[in-house]
DNA sequence: CAGAAGATCCCCT
DNA sequence: GGGGATCTTCTGC
């Protein structure tokens, strides 16, 4: 029962990605406070994943970040409407990151139903209890994780904007493997099997 | 500075 | 399972 610090997120991609399933990711404001369990994570191995935006050491701004050392959040937008919420890895000047790419819900589903659906969460149907946050655009807006949470370090509070992932002790669940989802530019990379999924659950993005 | 692509989602069939 | 929405980001000229 303890949030993750520095040392566990400074540690190889894929055992940070495996080891982040079944974990609470918490967003705290002077205002709210939402949260939900990582059930779907990515690998992104930078430089030489072909799928990662740090391929062949790429230090635009956008990927600035990617660049600290392990624990500092990774907001990027896709596609023009969307965001994508990454946990960077490994230690300073190593450009790895975890995408998040689905949760279940945990805490403050009505905060969750109101930013998705614009609904009270009594009023929204089961399919869109399962879209709250089955995907990583969908949770980002669900947990109201924006442009405005780039850069933050997830092992330090300051108490005004805070994202940090806790160990509830969570671990009854297997974890499968399997290639990452919309990478086809990724060449060789396209069949890695570093996506990680908690077996069975209902939030998984796609089967 | 223009052009193209994109770690997605939603709605339709 | 496919196409459109929508616009930021990066690259190349």
């Amino acid at each position: 029962m303890k949030i993750l610090d520095r040392d566990f997120y400074i540690r190889d991609t894929i055992t940070v990605s495996k080891e982040l399933l079944g974990k609470v990711l918490v967003h705290k404001t002077e205002d709210f406070s939402v949260a939900g369990r990582i059930v779907e994570t990515e690998a992104y191995l930078g430089p030489e994943d072909k799928a990662a935006h740090s391929y062949g050491g790429r230090k635009t701004p956008r990927v600035e970040v990617m660049y600290n050392q392990g624990g500092w959040s990774y907001i990027f937008t896709i596609y023009g409407m969307y965001q994508c919420f990454n946990i960077v890895t490994e230690k300073q000047g190593l450009p790895q990151a975890v995408l998040i790419r689905a949760l279940e819900p945990v805490d403050n589903v009505e905060l969750m139903a109101q930013r998705r659906f614009s609904k009270s969460y009594r009023d929204i149907s089961s399919r869109q209890i399962k879209d709250l946050t089955n995907g990583p655009g969908k949770l980002c807006i669900a947990m109201a994780l924006g442009k405005e949470q780039n850069k933050i370090d997830m092992c330090v509070k300051n108490g005004m904007d805070d994202i940090y992932v806790w160990d509830d002790g969570y671990k009854d669940f297997d974890i499968e493997a399997s290639a990452r989802i919309n990478i086809d530019y990724a060449e060789e990379y396209v069949h890695k099997p570093w996506r990680f999924t908690i077996k069975g659950n209902k939030y998984v993005s796609k089967a």
